[in-house]
DNA sequence: GCGGATCAC
DNA sequence: TATGGTGATCCGC
């Protein structure tokens, strides 16, 4: 930690370069002695292996500060007057941009589950309390934030600083009704409708929010008000506990609010960008920020960092990417134990994923080792899985390559779902999409799908959230979500896929005998090809749908545009069936568009149409996706019959629509989960010599000896039953997620010719005076800028003092058919290794992708890339 | 496509 | 004694 970096002084308080995360400014932490806590914090965790981890960790980042000032003592006037030329140009772009026009509203619990607690145990009340245990706290109360506790924080080091600290054990059974409700203990409001309309200042619609927020559950939160969310966030900050801040819509106010606002505060500057701006430019303020914007031009990337600005229209649905399940339990490299915890995960996460109805086809298994040094290995299979067994037989290849390891923590995530090659609208609701087409009732057809109803209740109210509120109080869309949401609603098994699994789960209930134990590829096919009858089923249900629209005629040919599709093609049918959608939903929406109160922003537009249609939000997914037939998955009968995820079984519908599950466990306002669980005994399972499928594998050895000794005399078995009560009780909530925001990093590094010489530099030049005409960098890649600047030095490596795996592990191989990748990358890997950090710049990006997106739904990356300018002209 | 890292909550 | 879980994204390779 102490690197050239902290040169200044720090050498007899060697704290204070320590963990600033649990000291920065967060709400409720004003009059905390930051000092006194960093002190402790530090004296609790100093020597430990956590401590050395961060240490090391740090060491990095303070030597990557130490090249960035180099980098940036090496910047010429001719670089710096470009930069500053490039980062003009950008501002008065983005204040051109500036959109003062709505009003936002954002509004955070305080202290949630403390508040909860406090609530059921009225006797808490005034003392310091948090929620968590020895190991960790997911949220403190005020008052226990008044000693410096705080979320995240390990409990033995919260009791230090706050001996009469009260701990209360995380129960999610209780907060699941609220949970529910908020889902997320924050929401974005956009009120301005509801102030033209009733004609009332946005401040007294926060006040009434908050009041009925507390009528009705006796929990106090804050809020914000501004022009742009970002804004509205940082703004609920500012009174907490129990208070609002309204920022008005006028520059000016946003400009002097900014200036003095920490970099910190915005959504994407976190503990590591934050130090690595205050330590290269000394910049602590948005105002720095601005003032040292030539040099953030010249060395960060991409992105629209924070300077002030936000997103000022509608959040919009997303989808779940991947699916994870990941346990810390007491280190260990006993063989035995680690397949145990590996069974579990996969079992768990296999039944997540038949909840949601998910098959994906990359496997990624996470490891932290005894030294917390995070592994992730990722297998990308030809298959799309969902067992248990066959995520199973994957994550087993994939950890035993990295055996022997000493572990914490392992975890196991799917990616790269069925569906996901549809794009913005994943397929579930493809089959309500079609039916919408003709019938314009998404509801009418389909009755096999018993939650669409839901499913589109939960999203008009989602929609509505964010066009008026205000009278639709904050309560009043739980209501929403008491209806039969839970997802036991039971998956029966509407797809082939799902029928596979099924019976692979019965049959492998018993034993380890049964013969889809192992679950091929191959074996799976046979499945496929066995259960025939269930895939015409699922065909017949398709065709059905297809027919009562009423778009093919004789069940061949387009009723809208005469073209002939056969049958067969069922992708190609829906893709044409969403295009005659798409057409019909813009011709919609520009009548709404023409009748509706002109000179309105897009946003507005938007806004209101989808007010007008609630079908349009599920439905405008749609739009610019494109093309979505799928070639790899007709190449064979497997990928045909996963491909009726196409044809989404309603739970999974319902969960698709409401993007990422943000929901499940966000245990505090932090996030923290507080959810140490030693994991799991629960389950049975020790397979005996279960790496038997390959030879050098051990061994019955670890079983008998030290890994008895281990699993059973170890306290693992402390939280054991919280792990799976976890499990359940937040089960419920996966189903319903609401639309989440997308957070974006601030900054991205980005690498930049590190002149390595003259003759590079001059290149670089003039690469940099040709492009000074043309400030939009011709083709950008997505939201990625271009950069010019490819030259690459190697740095001074750093040196690796971490235990690795044994090389022996190494470079192994598997099928052919998957591609498991990356093991060699291991050694070489780059990151606080030795391997191959190298000369990065960072530069600074202020395009708002956003100004050339015509197509409002189109990535989310743009709209978040959306901020507002602050300048001081 | 993989792996490391950062971030939010 | 002891430092979480889920999901997303970016970047370099």
């Amino acid at each position: 930690m102490e690197t050239e970096t902290d040169t200044n002084g720090d050498t007899d308080h060697p704290w204070q370069s320590y963990h600033t995360v649990y000291t920065t400014a967060k709400a409720g932490m004003d009059g905390v002695d930051k000092e006194k806590v960093q002190r402790v914090v530090y004296e609790m965790s100093k020597g430990s292996k956590y401590f050395q981890n961060e240490e090391r960790k740090d060491a990095f980042i303070n030597h990557k500060i130490d090249n960035l000032r180099v980098q940036c003592a090496k910047l010429t006037q001719a670089d710096l007057a470009y930069y500053h030329k490039v980062a003009d140009r950008r501002i008065v772009e983005l204040e051109a941009s500036r959109d003062l026009s709505r009003i936002w509203l954002h509004v955070d619990m305080d202290a949630f589950y403390a508040a909860v607690e406090t609530l059921s145990n009225p006797t808490l009340k005034g003392k310091p309390m948090a929620v968590g245990n020895m190991s960790m706290i997911s949220t403190a109360n005020y008052e226990a934030r008044k000693f410096g506790v705080r979320a995240a924080m390990p409990g033995f080091i919260a009791r230090k600083l706050c001996p009469q600290l009260i701990f209360v054990p995380t129960d999610f059974k209780k907060y699941d009704p609220n949970f529910i409700a908020g889902s997320l203990d924050e929401a974005y409001l956009d009120i301005t409708e509801v102030c033209k309309e009733r004609n009332v200042k946005s401040e007294e619609i926060a006040q009434e929010l908050r009041a009925g927020v507390y009528e009705e559950t006796g929990l106090t939160c804050s809020a914000g008000v501004a022009p742009n969310r970002l804004l509205a966030k940082v703004c609920s900050d500012i009174n907490k506990p129990n208070g609002q801040y309204i920022l008005p819509n006028e520059r000016m106010a946003v400009m002097t609010f900014v200036s003095s606002l920490p970099i910190r505060k915005i959504g994407g500057i976190g503990k590591v960008t934050e130090h690595i701006l205050k330590g290269v430019f000394g910049i602590n303020t948005c105002e720095q920020m601005l003032e040292k914007s030539s040099y953030l031009c010249a060395l960060f990337s991409q992105s629209t960092a924070g300077l002030g600005l936000g997103q000022t229209d509608a959040p919009q649905v997303r989808f779940r990417k991947s699916i994870s399940n990941e346990r810390t339990f007491s280190a260990t490299e006993d063989e035995v134990l680690l397949h145990k915890r590996l069974v579990e995960l996969a079992e768990m996460l296999s039944a997540d994923m038949q909840k949601e109805g998910l098959c994906g086809r990359t496997l990624t298994l996470k490891l932290k080792t005894a030294a917390f040094e995070v592994r992730t290995r990722a297998v990308t299979l030809q298959k799309y899985i969902s067992s248990s067994e066959d995520i199973l037989k994957h994550a087993k290849k994939l950890l035993k390559a990295e055996l022997p390891i000493s572990v914490r923590l392992i975890g196991l995530r799917v990616s790269q779902f069925n569906g996901d090659k549809c794009s913005a609208t994943s397929d579930p609701t493809q089959k309500t999409i079609t039916n919408f087409i003709t019938s314009g009732d998404v509801n009418s057809n389909c009755s096999s799908f018993p939650d669409a109803a839901d499913h589109d209740l939960v999203s008009n109210a989602e929609t509505d959230l964010s066009i008026d509120s205000g009278q639709t109080s904050h309560l009043d869309w739980r209501e929403l979500f008491d209806g039969n949401h839970s997802s036991d609603v039971d998956h029966q098994s509407c797809t082939v896929w799902q029928n596979g699994v099924e019976e692979v789960q019965t049959s492998s209930n018993d034993a380890k005998s049964s013969h889809y134990s192992g679950f091929t590829e191959e074996q799976f096919e046979g499945i496929n090809v066995k259960n025939g009858s269930n895939l015409l089923e699922d065909e017949r249900l398709d065709s059905c749908c297809q027919e009562k629209t009423m778009l093919w005629l004789n069940d061949y040919k387009c009723s809208l545009c005469g073209i002939e599709l056969p049958p067969s093609f069922v992708e190609e049918r829906l893709e044409h069936s969403d295009f005659h959608l798409a057409e019909k939903l813009q011709k919609e929406e520009s009548r709404i568009h023409q009748t509706s109160v002109p000179s309105q922003s897009r946003g507005q537009k938007d806004r209101i149409t989808r007010q007008s249609n609630p079908k349009r939000q599920k439905l405008s997914q749609k739009e610019g996706s494109p093309k979505r037939y799928r070639k790899q998955e007709t190449e064979n009968g497997e990928h045909r019959q996963l491909n009726k995820h196409h044809h989404q079984p309603p739970f999974a519908a319902s969960h698709s629509l409401h993007s990422k599950p943000n929901d499940h466990h966000q245990h505090d306002e932090r996030g923290s989960a507080g959810q140490v669980g030693r994991s799991s005994g629960q389950r049975k399972t020790v397979e005996r010599g279960w790496w038997k499928d390959s030879r050098n594998q051990p061994n019955e050895r670890a079983e008998t000896s030290h890994g008895r000794e281990q699993r059973e005399e170890k306290p693992q078995g402390k939280l054991d039953d919280n792990t799976f009560q976890r499990r359940d009780g937040f089960s419920e909530r996966k189903d319903d997620p609401p639309p989440t925001l997308r957070k974006r990093p601030a900054f991205r590094e980005k690498k930049i010719p590190m002149d390595s010489g003259d003759a590079n530099l001059a290149a670089t030049l003039a690469v940099k005076s040709s492009q000074i005409d043309h400030p939009h960098p011709p083709e950008r890649k997505e939201e990625r800028s271009s950069n010019p600047h490819h030259l690459d030095r190697p740095e001074k490596q750093f040196a690796d003092d971490r235990a690795h795996n044994k090389g022996e592990a190494r470079g192994r191989r598997y099928g052919v058919n998957d591609s498991y990748k990356g093991r060699d990358k291991f050694n070489g890997r780059q990151g606080y290794g030795p391997g191959n950090s190298r000369t990065e710049k960072w530069k600074h990006d202020l395009y708002q992708e956003v100004n050339k997106d015509p197509i409002p739904q189109k990535n989310e990356d743009d709209q978040i890339a959306k901020l507002e300018a602050l300048l001081a002209s």
